[in-house]
RNA sequence: GCGGGUAUGGCGGAAUUGGCAGACGCACCAGACUUAGAAUCUGGCGCCGAGAGGCUUGCAGGUUCAACUCCUGUUACCCGCACCA
């Protein structure tokens, strides 16, 4: 037989030149669409990860393809951003030369592996042909009020001198580079995507996303209901409206808190005695990174306002109002109604400044956190003697209400997103600013504004973005008055880009449209979307999001995007450690191409273990791999002129072909392998096997080791190539077992085994079971209590004593 | 703190969803072939025990004829989120 590499681009050619695996609208056919979310191409090339999970989609793609589905398996590249900025920066070059660069080596490196991917719908997000429609559907955002300007403070990354989205300073650090983020007031560029929240939870249920990932998406939207109260001030006539959940304990309230930067500082600053303490104190509250603020100092710090109080509404008493960093100005209002009898932060604010703690649920652990769940209403008025949360709730609502003091309110955690970034590297926003038309977008048929060929693409420390630094692309005239104006010199983040690529991969080369109407329709919803859980709450929400908008506008057909989500497990280093550069034990699957080819890398890393947990790499795993492929190429010298499946084989191969279908279906990639491995030892024990006991044993493996079993079907001239083939099929009446060997039991402890037929009846093998020597041993002289007999399974014999 | 997950031999992991725990692979041991090695083949391989046998799925209980699987409690680790009112 020929070399494994020359085999390997043998049936790569092959596939290349027959365009065995581009897929064009054909509606005799029922569509699947598989994805896989397309990469990064950085310079460090293609990591044994990329391998996991595009071997798995890629298995799945090539069997659904010989089950008669017409498959979309696309890929693409996500080049916007600061890596590759960053890279050109360092060495002086172009981003879209390094770009380019780059995408040829993971090309290169997908491709030695034999990834059916329809390469003829290949693009990247920094092609302009893509994002003149990436800017299109911007402007759709734009027209709709969707996206707007405002003055925001912003995560701030002094690193990277960039701006951050919430979901990319998770944890007050920057996604990117680790540095602690600040707080920095800037304009941005935002869109509406909290108007979305509740679409976003609901849209949930029309999808099959693992628990995991829809729950992650819950929570980071954040739903909570409550109410909002209106406390009066007492010193001018004014409210403070605050946000609780909890609005059962407003008699139980004691002070208030408004966060550092509330508006009502600066309105009613000429109340406050002591203003200077409270905006020195704002001061430095604003100088901490959400970090800080948030992780760090859990001690309470804050200032009260001196000749400013309110009126709880409910008891008429009068509490003081402090400013403190433990509210937040982003949720909520901005203020809050403090309980520091069952709220722990409240609580120990109130210790801190000593404030009255008046208790109004009885029970409730006051030095312990959060609010006290059900217990007895007391010290509260009209609610004495309620002893049930929500019944309490709901009552001072019904109250509020009445009253004109306080509704119901939903809050949502989820912010705005913030859509501008101010580098070079990404999709310039098209927007032109008119000293008397303001804001104006480009028009359509100027589209895409492009970014300008120079060399001057690092950022400047004001924060500006380094187009602003280019006049030939600042200066221009209104689209809509013709009058000199400037262009938007922000662009946009990379999780723009990857938001809508789904859909371009329905009709990559279109000019007229984003995607055709006719595409949109046959294509659908992604089937399968397979990506990183690290994705769970930024690309995989806002590419709803996205998709929302554009079904609200009713330019796509459906509202969700993706039907089913799954996550491939990271590939660990030898020993369990993450894979580093620094650690020196990345493994580049190039190598292992080189020792052992593609199919054994493709089959090792599907036989590692469960594909959605993690796994270590081995290299001795690798060998064994290869092992067992030498062995099927082995098994080849048995082969006999036979077109049937041999007797002693066909209960067996009936089996594995159910085993390895279903196992596949459900990413059980290790166990089809197995069951595989199980029929090749099998096979390996005859003397000879059939061609078609051959044949479609390889049939089977071939989605996992695509090139080695065509080069062995030519070989043994059993048939079509396997990628113009029809996936083998299993008859259930061949998968009975007319004999079986089964346990019996006494006491639940198994001391024989007996070997039964079909048709026995449970008395028959009662009696085979009771007639063992071994089962004799336990029985004799014990009275039998109960006989259990489970058929096919177990026979189970009690005995007393 | 809240939410999600995991725990099975020396290792990666199986277990028809309540029916012989440890499939398959790796590593290891012994043997065959070989001048030797590689490759390949045969056999062994959870723990204790010479053996009969006993024990064993993080730990402690429970349900059941029967529990890795169901229930209650508990521990450890991993991952999200987090002064969100």
């Amino acid at each position: 037989m020929i070399s494994t590499k020359r085999l390997e681009e043998k049936w790569q050619k092959y596939w290349e030149d027959n365009k065995t695996f581009h897929a064009e609208i054909d509606k005799n056919k029922e569509k699947y669409y598989y994805l896989v979310e397309f990469p990064y191409p950085s310079g460090a090339g293609l990591h044994v990860g990329h391998v996991r999970s595009y071997t798995a989609l890629d298995s799945l793609a090539r069997k659904k393809r010989m089950q008669g589905y017409n498959v979309l398996f696309p890929m693409g590249w996500d080049a916007f951003g600061a890596p590759a900025e960053q890279y050109a920066i360092k060495n002086h070059i172009h981003p879209s030369i390094a770009v380019k660069e780059n995408i040829k080596t993971f090309k290169a490196q997908i491709q030695r592996l034999g990834i059916s991917f329809d390469w003829e719908r290949e693009f990247s997000t920094t092609d302009p042909e893509y994002y003149k429609w990436t800017q299109w559907q911007f402007l759709q955002f734009f027209k709709k009020g969707m996206a707007y300007k405002a003055k925001k403070n912003i995560n701030w990354c002094p690193k990277c001198k960039m701006g951050l989205s919430n979901e990319d300073s998770s944890g007050g650090v920057c996604e990117r580079c680790g540095s602690q983020v600040v707080q920095k007031e800037k304009e941005q560029w935002v869109l509406r995507m909290s108007d979305y929240a509740q679409q976003l939870i609901d849209g949930l249920d029309d999808t099959e996303f693992q628990e995991k990932t829809k729950v992650a998406q819950i929570n980071w939207i954040g739903k909570s209901t409550g109410a909002e109260v209106d406390f009066k001030l007492k010193q001018v006539d004014e409210k403070l409206t605050i946000y609780t959940t909890r609005p059962d304990t407003l008699f139980g309230v004691t002070f208030m808190v408004v966060a550092p930067e509330h508006p009502y500082i600066d309105l009613y600053g000429g109340l406050i005695k002591n203003m200077n303490e409270v905006i020195d104190y704002r001061e430095q509250a604003n100088k901490k990174s959400e970090f800080e603020r948030t992780q760090l100092v859990k001690d309470k710090t804050g200032v009260k306002l001196d000749g400013l109080s309110a009126i709880n509404p409910v008891n008429g008493k009068e509490i003081p109002i402090y400013i403190s960093d433990y509210v937040m100005m982003n949720y909520g209002t901005g203020a809050i109604m403090a309980v520091p009898a069952h709220d722990a932060r409240d609580y120990d604010f109130a210790k801190k400044f000593g404030i009255d703690i008046i208790e109004v649920i009885k029970g409730g652990d006051i030095s312990k956190a959060a609010y006290t769940e059900d217990g007895e209403m007391v010290n509260s008025d009209f609610l004495n003697g309620f002893d049930n949360k929500k019944d309490s709730i709901n009552k001072m609502i019904e109250y509020l209400e009445e009253k004109g003091i306080g509704r119901k309110k939903t809050n949502f955690k989820l912010q705005d997103w913030i859509f501008t970034r101010q580098r070079f590297w990404g999709e310039p926003i098209p927007l032109v600013y008119c000293e008397d038309c303001g804001w104006v977008p480009v028009d359509e048929k100027d589209l895409p504004v492009v970014l300008p060929n120079v060399a001057e693409y690092e950022p400047t420390d004001d924060g500006e973005s380094p187009l602003a630094r280019i006049p030939e692309f600042v200066n221009t005239t209104c689209p809509h008055c013709g009058k000199p104006a400037k262009r938007e010199t922000d662009t946009m983040p990379n999780w723009a880009g990857s938001s809508w690529y789904f859909l371009r991969y329905m009709d990559p080369h279109n000019e007229k449209e984003f995607v055709s109407r006719e595409a949109l329709e046959y294509w659908g919803k992604v089937d399968w979307y397979n990506g990183g859980m690290e994705h769970a709450t930024r690309h995989l929400l806002y590419a709803r999001f996205w998709n929302q908008f554009l079904y609200n506008e009713g330019l796509v057909p459906n509202k969700e995007p993706f039907k089913v989500r799954a996550s491939h497990g990271m590939i660990l280093g030898e020993g369990g450690v993450k894979m580093s550069k620094s650690l020196g034990n990345v493994i580049n699957p190039d190598e292992i191409v080189d020792a052992y080819g593609a199919d054994t890398l493709r089959v090792y890393e599907m036989f590692i273990g469960d594909y959605e947990k993690e796994a270590t790499w081995s290299e001795q795993g690798v060998a064994g791999a290869k092992r067992f492929l030498d062995k099927i190429v082995r098994l080849g010298e048995k082969v006999v002129d036979n077109n049937e499946y041999s007797k002693e084989l066909e209960k067996d191969i009936h089996k594995t072909v159910k085993k390895v279908t279903e196992d596949m279906d459900s990413l059980k990639f290790n166990t089809a392998i197995s069951a595989l491995m199980i029929l090749s030892n099998t096979m390996d024990k005859m003397d000879s096997i059939t061609k078609a006991d051959y044949r479609t044993f390889l049939h089977l493996l071939n989605p996992v080791a695509p090139h080695i079993t065509e080069e062995l079907n030519e070989e043994y001239n059993l048939g079509k190539p396997f990628c113009e083939s029809t996936w083998p099929t299993y008859e259930e009446s061949k998968l009975v077992d007319e004999e079986k060997t089964i346990a019996v039991q006494v006491n639940g402890k198994v001391r024989a085994t007996i070997n039964v037929n079909i048709n026995d009846s449970d008395e028959v093998i009662l009696e085979k079971a009771l007639a063992c020597d071994n089962v004799k041993k336990y029985t004799d002289g014990n009275e039998i209590l109960k006989t259990i007999v489970i058929k096919g399974k177990i026979v189970n014999i009690v005995v007393k004593g």
